[in-house]
DNA sequence: TATTGTTATACTCTATAACTATA
DNA sequence: TATAGTTATAGAGTATAACAATA
């Protein structure tokens, strides 16, 4: 989260741990707010996912990216955006960052010279790769805190992005 | 959300949903992970939750931040940013905005010179229990969509950040 | 020496608006 | 007129480091 996010945590100090040291706050009517308990496991996730993955720069928004261009090649800038839900002038300096990597190739579309088709080259490829196993094994500790209820679990978050869209 | 979040999105042109138009991509591995899931379904909540109250100008961090104080008056701000697992710095600035807009008040403690008790004012009070409405009504949403598992899913994002912590 | 809170600074993510070039 | 992408700019959120006051 999102939102604002924070910088690279993969060396840091140690962040605070969400509900750290909160054990004697009151929460009221917050504990019983899904939203609010969304908010914590997020705020979670992306800080441990950054502390397997920070060290490459590459935090959650950026693998989704990836991720996107992986197995959509050829893919524009516009869908990009919907795709992961950000405006096209959010997109843009992100290509750009890609590109300046050498993570990425543009090709301007020939039958309509205003877009630009997208791909990974060999070296966005191979860092997908790398950034995946890490993915994998972050999200494998996701798997154990959820358990057995993984498929119900992931079947009532798309239900809250897609009711909320 | 982290990190990062977005301007007041409450008389925005239409913020993209999240996976909205992303009917035809593929996401490959990324379909299968909850970290995934769970960051477009904060981003959806947070950007839902911004349509209620971002008239106010009051976000979910700050709203948390609000209840918090409200829950526990007197707390002070190392306190208070370890709730809501916030560092200090990142902290002060928030307190100097809500002093400004009269919303807390700060009391120097007799005991320790070095700390400040933080409560928060009648109008404090006031704009927390119209934020609370609106948050209810956010939150009322959010419990049809998650239908009768919302106890099972809210264990589930607790295991997730007391887990990861 | 250690802790509380402030300040200075910097970085990331995000968006709106205005623009260019195409269509 | 409408769309694809860029640029300029701004703002929110976050953090690290250095600091002053106090313990």
């Amino acid at each position: 989260m999102r939102g604002g996010q924070q910088k690279s945590t993969a060396d840091a100090h140690d962040v605070p741990a969400p509900s750290a040291g909160a054990q004697d706050v009151q929460l009221g009517p917050l504990a019983n707010f899904i939203g609010f308990h969304l908010r914590l496991a997020q705020d979670a996730s992306f800080r441990a996912f950054a502390r397997h993955t920070g060290v490459k720069g590459i935090q959650p928004g950026r693998f989704a990216a990836l991720m996107v261009l992986h197995k959509n090649p050829g893919i524009t800038l516009g869908e990009l955006g919907r795709a992961i839900a950000r405006d096209k002038s959010t997109v843009t300096p992100l290509i750009q960052d890609f590109k300046r990597r050498g993570l990425i190739e543009r090709r301007p579309s020939k039958s309509d010279r205003r877009r630009v088709h997208l791909s990974l080259t060999d070296a966005g490829e191979s860092l997908l790769r790398d950034l995946l196993h890490h993915a994998k094994v972050h999200d494998r500790v996701l798997d154990t805190l959820v358990g057995g209820k993984k498929a119900e679990f992931i079947r009532l978050l798309r239900k809250i992005y897609d009711g909320l869209g």
